[in-house]
DNA sequence: CAGCAATGTTGGCAGTGTATACATAGATGT
DNA sequence: ACATCTATGTATACACTGCCAACATTGCTG
């Protein structure tokens, strides 16, 4: 069936079409502005053709934030796999991917942590699942870190804890543009982030 | 002129009853929900009431964001105040209130720095000046705890940005529900925001 | 006390999420 | 080959939203 200037009814593979307008949406008018009915009609099908694939606009939503999760697991842990003997340069480059990535998605970023999304409690359900295993990576890195002895003896959660919150604080400040005149170009935020990550390394406090 | 029964055609007090109100509909429903007609509708006015004392909708979060970055900055500054000599003591309390207080108001935090409000670009202006007086008294902090010779000899805002990031991370992270199981009640709350700050200042290497 | 500015109200418009009923087409079993 | 089932898309409708324009009421000020 030639689908010839794709006027068939059927569209083929909508799903797919709508997460990837639906993104470029919410980074042309941020997550808040972003409507169902409008990405319908940039996919060129009528306003509820969505409700076929997505239960819900939250549902759409929570698809795209789990995508979000999905590629910061992957880009941390290949950032932390270049540096495999050494657990300090993991951290420190795992760290500044994240940023990176934050910075590079400021509006998906937002999306992911803003409280656009009602995750009904915390049903530890899909969506956290994957954003779970960016944190299971954080833990093992630390963990082996511990072992080779380079990282101090403290309760391994609590270590990965500090190490997120530190990294994410730095994205979110980032994204959410109270860094304007500090962080607002790309270089600029590879070395903040690193040299901020090296401080919770070394510590603040005179020795 | 007596205003029996609050059934003056003029409210008298519109704008912080507006304020007051929204900020409980937002604790109720989240900043995503809110909406102004039924703001409208609790403040006991005409759904266009509300379009005489704020611009937009948008102006009347930029304000309720406004008070949340003042009183952000209250707190910070009192629990700093109890711990005059002692600049490492200073900087824990201090993160420790400000994880606090997002914790007892995740909503309005999400406001504050979820990106529910456009800011158009980064004007430094009303609103980022309120949060820059957070981050002012957190610079000084530091300043003093350079000078008493307790801090490390680093560029200033380099180490507030990482001091900020850490505990803003760790806020946003509670907030947005990423820590379930981990950091619920009040009581956890103080202790791992405390024990992470110390992470950040005795560091994380072994030495 | 006349007029003005501040503050409210009514009504309307375009846009939104979503429920319901209907239309079409691709897959499946005989 | 063909009838039928199901997945997918459409049309229509409703309540709700932000906001605009026109009008009403009030308190203040000359």
């Amino acid at each position: 069936m030639s689908k010839r200037s794709g006027e068939t009814y059927h569209h083929g593979n909508l799903h797919d079409t709508l997460i990837a307008a639906a993104i470029e949406l919410i980074r042309d008018k941020g997550p808040n502005a972003f409507s169902l009915r409008e990405l319908a009609k940039k996919a060129g099908v009528s306003h509820t053709a969505p409700y076929r694939h997505f239960k819900d606009k939250n549902a759409l939503l929570s698809a795209i934030a789990e995508t979000g999760f999905k590629t910061l697991t992957e880009r941390t842990r290949n950032a932390a796999m270049q540096f495999d003997g050494d657990p300090k340069r993991q951290l420190i480059e795992s760290g500044v991917a994240y940023v990176e990535l934050a910075l590079d998605n400021p509006e998906i970023t937002q999306l992911m942590f803003g409280g656009f999304i009602d995750t009904e409690k915390c049903p530890k359900e899909n969506l956290d699942s994957e954003a779970d295993n960016a944190f299971q990576g954080l833990v093992n890195l630390i963990e082996s870190g511990k072992q080779s002895g380079v990282f101090r003896n403290e309760e391994t959660e609590l270590l990965a804890l500090a190490t997120w919150s530190m990294v994410h604080g730095l994205a979110m400040l980032i994204t959410g543009g109270q860094l304007c005149g500090i962080a607002d170009e790309q270089d600029q935020v590879r070395d903040l982030s690193a040299k901020v990550e090296s401080l919770l390394m070394e510590g603040i406090l005179v020795r």
